[in-house]
Parts: structure tokens; C-alpha cells; sequence
RNA sequence: UGGGGUGUGGUGUAACAGGCAACACAGCAGAUUCUGGUUCUGUUAUUCAGGGUUCGAUUCCUUGCACCCCAACCA
């Protein structure tokens, strides 16, 4: 069972992937186990992936196995290498090694023998026709195909002709080789698939060597044969290929044992969209800046927001694998990201939306060191010192000259605690012409340094603060939600009718000096405000990666 | 329209070779707290519908219904 670090205490949930390797095993039907994970290159790894490589990875590892990193580059015109290296690169940061890392295009060779194999035994022909004319006889749903006229084509004329698409003797499209099944069948797979097509087209690791490219039917459970896969997982949509997959198979001398394909849901998110095509859209229209914008699901922009791998595969161990489709709501991956920064991020004070506070009552120029908790939940982590002064900066919201019931900070004659300092009793506030609160009186209780009062009286609030005189400027950018609506695109169709085109607030703060020392994607917490990343490359700029959960918010809302 | 898949609280996932429907998140109420955070306690709420078999059905049978996937030379 796969230990996850922070999952709630809960016993790891059976699912029916584990079922199904469990009673092969006990069956005898394979002795051991080999998955893989098979990515297009085609574009950056998302949240819905990171699901799946957790599947794949996770069930090799659990039951002894191995798996294999292979990329699926059957289609040269939208494969990259820059997504081949980008791909490497988000499974290990997910912490994953795959046993090695392969493509299909390795196993090029070998798939055009077997597809002379297949002619030969009368199983594949060449078809003349065009796209155009092929699709409009395989017929519909409840409509049965018609044959092609080359369907009847001589053993010998086939594979002259196969020999000659290989050859580059005929332009793009010019001719494909189908698998001769039945054009009657039920199943739409079995209607004469394509096999190969032809491609003038430079590929990313074959470079010229090859102007035929097989389809994903005819390479993939070859490419999982030849691999010596047990257990091909895959996505829901390929539950009407798998009789396919196993007709190609079963008519191959196979060097392994035939591998089982079992389908699972994909992981999908509230709020979120997974399509390479309209996050492609997002960035071309300018609504995000990149593939990796903190609001993207792209692993790599998770990454950047500050969520941490580990809890991200906590994540992925805790919602199971079933079969039906299903959306999880993003409140519970927001859960285990707090989850984990909970325990792992040290505190510091930042102040978002800065307001003076000017102690009236403080000696002139007079400077104190405070010693503050790295983090209440990790007393290893040690403390820190900030300096305190009678000029401070708090967050504006932390004060109200007219306060609501059940406002606990600042309003004028409330007292509430400076974190790890002093006691202050608001005496007054100073404004602008247009009413905007300039400046917050307070006086000080000495007799409160530390935070404790020697008579034992309560406040209800503790606020924190930084130093104006020490403070450092940071930039601070919020995030909300990309799509306002659960399901982008329930209502019209159209996820971008969701679109929420504000979805980003850049605010200058203060934040005390401590703050000056984070690490490039280091993740801390602002006390009272959430989690923020320290940007990889812009010094001074935080991304905030969640908030912190907001009681105050919900009363509020609940007034309403 | 033919084929395939799936239906369990608000969400997601378990249980079930027929025996008190559970876990987490969310919600609500309270306790603790130098973060309105964390933690703790309590609590609301579930088997798609009808029929059948049975002492007993989420589970078995049956008839419906709903949703998803399949008619790329994409994967």
C-alpha cells in the first residue's frame, strides 16, 4: 500500500484498478506487473495527468512492478521536444522515476513488420480512397459500412504497395492501410481501421527515416506488447477501442504475454478546465500570460503557485479510481494543499493592504525586538526576531471605524493584541478629505510586552503588523478562480462565457525583514492571509497559492 | 439511430459471494487557541425509478430512465 504522507487517517480506499491486478495475479494470468504511462507530446502535463501518472506509477509500485515513461509520438506534426522535456521534468518533480523512458517511435521497425505480417495473412489492405470517401463508408450508429473496392487486393499487390507507402512513392494521404475486420461490425473500431498514413513530415526523433505513421490503434498495444506490459491503463474513451486492441494483438506472434487494458475515469476539477486546446486559447487570447500562470491547472503553473507535489499526490491517492465520470470539487485539493503547508510553511507577517498605526503613547524612537514562531505547528522550526516600533503598518481591514457585531479587531476603544508584542486600545483615526482612513491611534499597555497581559484580561483579536521603518516592499499577486461557474461551459457551451477576466490582483506590501531571505519558490505562510510562493525568478514577488480559511468572510456572508 | 460504459448524501469515494450504508471534503453547532488558521467534539444529509425473488436487496433478476463514450488518415 502506497504510504501517503499527509492523507487523512483513513484506510487506503480499495478500488477496482487494484481488484483487477490482484485477481490476475492470484489467477496466474501474469506473474508480475508492468505498467506505463504514454503521453503525446503535444503539450504540458496538467492536473487530470497528474491523476494518472499517480495511477500508473502507483499501481506498478504497490504490487512490486515497474513503469515505464513512454511517449506516444505516432503523429509528427504536433510533437515536440520541448514537451518531451517538460513532461520528464513534471513527473519527477511529481516525484515519480520512471523505470526508463521510451517512445513508440522506437518500435517503428518492428510495427511495420507486424503490418506486413497482417497483409500477409490477408488481415490489412492498401486503400486508395480519400479521407472523405473512407469515413462516409464506414457508415453510422445502426448503419452498417460499405466495403472499399481495394478491399479485395492480392497478398502481393498489398505489400508491393505497403512497400512503396514506406518507400515515399506516393504523396501525403495518398493511400492508408487498413486492418480488414468487418465493415459490418457494430463496434465502429472494427470497421477496416486505419493503420498507417502517409506523412512527409520530419519527426522529432526519426527524423526522415520514416513517411508512414502508424495511428494510435495499431501502435499502442504493440508498443505495450513489446514492452512487456501487464496492465495498460488508460481513460475512459478507449473502453470502445480495447476489443481492437486485443483483435491486433491476437493476431501477432507476440513476444509477451497479451497485456490487459482497463479503462478509469479522469480526474476532473470544479472550477477548471483540462482541454489543451482552450488552455491554449487562454494564453493566445492574453487572458493568462503563459503555460505557466498560476491559475492554469498545467502542473508546471501549480508548481509556480506554490502547491506542493507531495500534496498534489495526496491528492490523487486519496480520490480513488473508479469508472465513473465524475468532477471533484477543487475545494478538496485546496484542502490538501493547506494541509501540507500547515505543517511545512513558516510564518511570517506581510501586510497586504497597509494601513499606519501610530502608538501614541510609545517612546520616540524607540525600537524592540520581538521574537516570533517559526510555526506553532513545528516548534523544530525555531523562531525569528522583527522589530517593533510606534509606527507600524496593519492591514486595512483589520480596522473599522464603525464595526459590525462580531468584529473583533480594531475599532476606536477596542483593544486587541499586536502578534507577539504588545496590547493596544484604539484611541482614534485620522482620514483624507475623501474620508479614506489615513492614520489608526492606539496606545500602548507596557505592562503587555509578549502578548500576555499580568491581569489576565483577554482581547478577542490578535492582528499583525510590520515595522514601517523596516518593512520590505514585496508584490503580492491574488488569485481567484479562472471560471466562475463549476462546469465551464454548462450553460452555453462556450467555458469562456465563465471566464472571470479579473481573476488576478497585484498588490503592493510590507512585509517584515525576515521576508528578504526566501528562497526562490520557497512557500510561506502570511499569518492571517495564506500561503504565498516566493516567485522562481522576480525577487520581491509572491504568488498566493491559497488562502487560509476565512470564518470572518463566512460571517460576514451569512449577515447578508 | 446500433454498440459500449456509468448511476450511492451538496461533492467525491467505499461497503455488498444478500444482514445496522461508511470515510473525506463542504455545511451547521460548540470547545480550544497569541493566526476568525490549526486542533477537538457534536451534527445535518445518501443507494436513479418501477416490478420481482427473499425473513431481509445498494448488492440478485427484470423493465424503464438519465448521463458519458464511439461514425479523425487525433490520441
Amino acid at each position: 500500500m502506497t504510504e501517503t504522507p499527509n492523507a487523512p487517517d483513513t484506510p487506503a480506499a480499495a478500488n477496482f484498478v487494484r481488484d483487477v491486478v490482484t485477481a490476475d495475479l492470484a489467477a496466474g494470468t501474469f506473474q508480475r506487473v508492468q505498467t506505463r504511462f504514454p503521453p503525446e507530446p503535444n503539450g504540458y502535463l496538467h492536473i487530470g495527468h497528474a491523476k494518472a501518472v499517480s495511477v500508473d506509477f502507483g499501481i506498478a509500485e504497490e504490487f512490486g512492478g515497474v513503469c515505464m515513461l513512454r511517449f506516444d509520438d505516432t503523429n509528427p506534426i504536433t510533437e515536440e521536444t520541448e514537451y518531451v522535456d517538460a513532461i520528464v521534468d513534471d513527473i519527477r518533480w511529481l516525484g515519480f522515476e520512471p523505470a526508463a523512458v521510451v517512445y513508440a517511435s522506437d518500435y517503428f521497425e518492428q510495427l511495420y513488420q507486424w503490418a506486413e505480417h497482417l497483409v500477409e495473412h490477408g488481415l490489412a489492405y492498401v486503400d486508395d480512397q480519400d479521407s472523405e470517401t473512407i469515413r462516409a463508408q464506414r457508415g453510422g450508429y445502426g448503419k452498417p459500412g460499405v466495403e472499399s473496392p481495394f478491399r479485395s487486393r492480392s497478398v502481393a499487390e498489398n505489400l508491393d504497395l505497403l512497400r512503396r507507402m514506406r518507400a515515399g512513392e506516393f504523396p501525403d494521404s495518398a493511400r492508408v492501410l487498413r486492418a480488414k475486420i468487418d465493415m459490418q461490425h457494430e463496434n465502429m473500431q472494427f470497421r477496416d481501421p486505419v493503420m498507417y498514413r502517409i506523412r512527409h513530415e520530419h519527426h522529432h526523433r526519426t527524423g526522415d527515416d520514416w513517411c508512414i505513421y502508424p495511428t494510435y490503434d495499431w501502435a499502442h498495444g504493440q508498443s505495450d506488447a513489446i514492452e512487456g506490459v501487464t496492465h495498460s491503463l488508460c481513460s475512459l474513451e478507449f473502453d470502445s477501442h480495447r476489443p481492437l486492441y486485443d483483435w491486433y494483438l491476437a493476431h501477432l506472434p507476440l513476444p509477451s504475454d497479451q497485456p490487459r487494458q482497463t479503462e478509469f475515469a479522469r480526474l476532473e476539477l470544479t472550477h477548471t478546465i483540462t482541454s489543451k486546446r482552450k488552455l491554449l486559447q487562454l494564453i493566445n487570447d492574453g487572458i493568462v500570460e503563459g503555460w505557466d500562470d498560476p491559475r492554469l491547472p498545467t502542473l508546471r503553473a501549480l508548481r509556480r503557485r506554490g502547491y506542493p507535489a507531495t500534496a498534489i499526490r495526496a491528492f490523487c491517492d486519496f480520490i480513488g479510481v473508479a469508472k465513473t465520470n465524475s468532477r471533484h470539487q477543487i475545494e478538496l485539493l485546496e484542502w490538501f494543499i493547506r494541509n501540507e503547508l500547515n505543517r511545512t510553511a513558516l510564518r511570517r507577517m506581510a501586510v497586504l493592504r497597509p494601513v499606519r498605526l501610530r502608538i501614541t503613547n510609545w517612546p520616540e524612537g524607540r525600537v524592540e525586538q520581538v521574537e516570533l514562531s517559526n510555526n506553532p505547528e513545528n516548534p523544530a522550526d525555531g523562531t525569528r526576531l522583527a522589530e517593533f516600533t510606534g509606527e507600524l503598518y496593519i492591514e486595512a481591514d483589520d480596522f473599522m471605524a464603525e464595526a459590525p457585531p462580531k468584529y473583533y479587531r480594531l475599532t476606536p476603544g477596542a483593544e486587541v493584541r499586536l502578534r507577539g508584542a504588545y496590547f493596544v486600545r484604539c484611541t482614534g483615526y485620522e482620514t483624507d478629505a475623501d474620508g479614506n482612513v489615513t492614520e489608526v491611534l492606539c496606545t500602548y499597555d507596557p505592562e503587555t510586552q509578549g502578548g500576555q497581559a499580568p491581569d489576565g484580561r483577554k482581547v478577542k483579536a490578535t492582528i499583525h503588523w510590520v515595522s514601517t521603518a523596516h518593512a520590505v516592499d514585496i508584490e503580492a499577486r491574488l488569485y481567484s478562480r479562472l471560471f466562475t461557474a463549476e462546469v465551464p461551459g454548462e450553460r452555453t457551451g462556450d467555458p469562456f462565457d465563465d471566464l472571470y477576466r479579473d481573476s488576478r490582483t497585484v498588490v503592493a506590501g510590507k512585509a517584515e525583514a525576515a521576508l528578504a531571505e526566501v528562497t526562490p519558490g520557497q512557500v510561506v505562510q502570511f499569518e492571517r492571509l495564506g500561503y504565498f510562493a516566493a516567485d522562481h525568478d522576480l525577487p520581491g514577488v509572491f504568488h498566493r497559492t491559497v488562502g487560509l480559511k476565512d470564518e470572518w468572510a463566512n460571517v460576514q456572508k451569512r449577515a447578508r
